[in-house]
RNA sequence: GGAGGAAUGGCCGAGUGGUUGAAGGCAGCAGUCUUGAAAACUGCAGUACCGGAAACGGUACCGGGGGUUCGAAUCCCUCUUCCUCCGCCA
C-alpha cells in the first residue's frame, strides 16, 4: 500500500510500474474513488459538528421547553446523519480496495521485462561442477544413500510430500543450523517465529493477492476455523500457515512506533514453511525442487526512509546469501529480477539460483527484495525520526538466507561421486559427524 | 473444559449519561532560579484523517466491533486479550 498523497504526486511513475510488472491498475477510478469518499466525509464531519454543537445548546437552555426544542434539532441532525453515513462507508470502502491494488514503483535499475526469461544475470560463479560421469539427480542419489523416500512421502503426506532420513535428516537441519548461526554473526537476531498466524501479517506483507484471503489464487494454507456456533456463540477463528518467516517476523512489529535508533533492525527466522503451489500444478513434479513444506531461514531488515540505505543492506543481506553458497561450495549465479517477474509490492529484487547438476540447470535457492514502505503501510510499523520528530513508516527487506531442501539438491547433485556417496561440505561436516555420505553396507549394486 | 476478574494517554491511575481528549501523579520538553547540578516553581506537550501555503480549524479515537440515546469512557450485546482459581494434558 501507498500513502495516497504519494500516489497523487507520482502518477505517472505508478502507471509505469504497473505496466511494467503487467498489472491492469485504473488510477483515474482510484482518484475518483478518493475524490468521492472525501466529499462525504466532509458533509459527515459537518453535521458531526453541528451535532457537537447540542451539548452546550443542552446546558444553556434555561426552561423545558428550550431544552425540548434543542433535542428535536438533535434529532434531526442524527436522522441526516443516517442518511449520509451509508453513502459514506460505501465510497470509503470502495476507495480501500483499490487502494490495496496499487502496485509499488520500481527501482530505476529494475530491467523491464515481461517473465523471468528477461532476468538479468549480475553474477556468476563460473562453470557449473564437472563430472568424469554421468551424474545423478538428487532423486537417485536419495534413494541409493537412503536419505530421501519420496514414495512413502507421497502415501503419508500426498502429492510432494517426502521424508528425509538418517544422514539426510541432519545434514537438513545441519544447513539451517549453519544458515542460522552464519545470519546470526553478521548481526541478525536469531528467532524462531509462529507459522500458525492470523490473516493480517500475511496481507500487511503482500501474501493474499487482494484484500482478502482467496484460497483461489492465494499459495496460502488456511487451517479449518473453529466454528463454535453450535453452541450458540458464533466464534470463528481464521488461521494461516506461514510460506516463509517474513511474515510472522515483520508483523512482529505491527501496529508499533520504533525508536530511530534501534535501526536498522536485522532479524533471521528459522520456520517451516508450507506453500500450497496452487498456481504452479505440473511444475517441477519431480523430487524435492518444488515441495509443500520445508524448512528455511529468511532473513529480514526494518530500516528508515531512505532508498540508498535500503538498497544498501538488500545487498548486504545477499552478500551474506552469495558467502553461504561459496562457503558450501556450490555454484551459483546472481540474478536481478525483472518488473514482469515482480510482485506488485515489490521496489527492487534479485534472486540467487545454486547448480544443480542432477536437472542440468540453476535452480532458485534465495530471493532479496526491497518493499521500501509498501508493507510497512499495511502493517502500520512506524519510527520516529530523531530531527523532525515525524513518524514515518519503515523501508522493510527480506532475503531467504537458506531454504533446506533446495540447499540439499544443489549440495548431494554437485558433490556427489561416481558410485552414488556425496562429500558432505567443510562447514556442514560438525552438524553431520563424518565427511562423506556412503550408500549402505549392502545395498550398493 | 468450568468459575470469576480486568482492559483508560509513554507509564501509574481517577472518572458510571451532557463544556472529559479525558482529573491527579510520574516520566518527557522548554524556561525561571543556580557557578553547575539537584530541588522548587512556571509553561508546553497524544495519534490518525479532512480542509488550509501557513497560522489554524474540523472529525474520530478510553482493548476491537455493533447497539440504545438528541448526547456514551460511562448503559446493552458481542469478540479479543490478560490475570486468578479448579480440572485435564504434552
Amino acid at each position: 500500500m501507498l500513502d495516497i498523497q504519494f500516489i497523487r504526486q507520482n502518477q505517472e511513475e505508478i502507471r509505469k510500474a504497473a505496466q511494467a510488472k503487467g498489472l491492469h491498475f485504473d488510477i483515474e477510478k482510484l482518484f475518483k474513488a478518493d475524490d468521492e469518499r472525501k466529499t462525504l466525509l466532509q458533509e459527515i464531519e459537518e453535521l458531526k459538528s453541528l451535532k457537537n454543537d447540542i451539548n452546550d445548546l443542552i446546558a444553556q437552555s434555561k426552561t423545558d421547553d428550550e431544552r425540548q426544542e434543542v433535542i428535536a434539532k438533535g434529532k434531526e441532525i442524527k436522522a441526516k446523519l443516517e442518511e449520509r453515513e451509508p453513502l459514506y462507508l460505501a465510497a470509503k470502502c470502495q476507495f480501500d480496495a483499490l487502494m490495496v491494488q496499487v502496485p509499488n514503483i520500481i527501482s530505476p535499475d529494475t530491467p523491464l521485462g515481461k517473465s523471468d526469461e528477461e532476468n538479468v544475470e549480475v553474477y556468476n560463479s563460473g562453470p557449473g561442477t564437472q563430472f568424469g560421469f554421468t551424474p545423478r539427480n538428487h532423486i537417485e542419489i536419495g534413494k541409493i544413500l537412503d536419505i530421501l523416500d519420496l514414495e512413502r512421502g507421497a502415501k503419508v503426506s500426498g502429492y510432494r510430500g517426502y521424508y528425509l532420513k538418517n544422514d539426510g535428516a541432519l545434514l537438513a537441519l545441519g544447513i539451517m543450523m549453519y544458515a542460522l548461526k552464519k545470519v546470526t554473526e553478521k548481526g541478525y537476531a536469531p528467532m524462531i517465529p509462529p507459522t500458525l498466524v492470523k490473516g493480517f501479517p500475511l496481507f500487511g506483507t503482500g501474501y493474499f493477492k487482494g484484500a482478502e484471503y482467496d484460497p483461489a489464487v492465494d499459495e496460502v494454507y488456511q487451517v479449518a476455523t473453529h466454528d463454535k456456533e453450535a453452541d450458540g456463540s458464533a466464534a470463528k477463528e481464521e488461521k494461516f500457515l506461514v510460506g516463509t518467516a517474513e511474515p510472522s517476523l515483520l508483523a512482529y512489529y505491527s501496529g508499533e512506533v520504533l525508536d530511530a535508533e534501534t535501526l536498522p533492525l536485522r532479524l533471521a527466522g528459522f520456520s517451516q514453511c508450507y506453500r500450497s503451489e496452487i498456481g504452479s500444478y505440473g511444475k517441477d513434479t519431480k523430487g524435492m525442487y518444488r515441495v509443500h513444506e520445508f524448512m528455511k531461514v529468511e532473513q529480514v531488515v526494518l530500516a528508515a526512509a531512505d532508498v540508498e540505505e535500503a538498497n544498501r543492506l538488500q545487498e548486504e543481506m545477499v552478500s551474506i546469501s552469495e558467502e553461504m553458497h561459496k562457503e558450501l561450495g556450490l555454484p551459483y549465479r546472481k540474478l536481478q529480477i525483472c518488473s514482469g517477474d515482480m510482485s506488485p509490492g515489490k521496489y527492487r529484487a534479485f534472486d540467487i539460483e545454486a547448480w544443480m547438476p542432477g536437472l542440468n540447470r540453476y535452480g532458485e535457492t534465495g530471493s532479496a527484495s526491497n518493499f521500501l514502505d509498501w508493507q510497512a503501510r499495511r502493517l502500520n510499523v512506524k519510527y520516529k525520526d530523531k530531527a523532525t520528530g515525524e513518524r514515518k513508516y519503515v523501508y522493510m527487506l527480506n532475503n531467504t538466507a537458506l531454504p533446506s531442501p533446495r540447499i540439499l539438491i544443489s549440495i548431494l547433485e554437485n558433490y556427489q561421486r561416481e558410485d552414488g556417496s556425496v562429500v558432505i561440505p567443510e562447514v556442514l561436516r560438525p552438524f553431520v559427524g563424518k565427511s562423506i555420505i556412503e550408500p549402505p553396507k549392502g545395498t550398493e549394486k
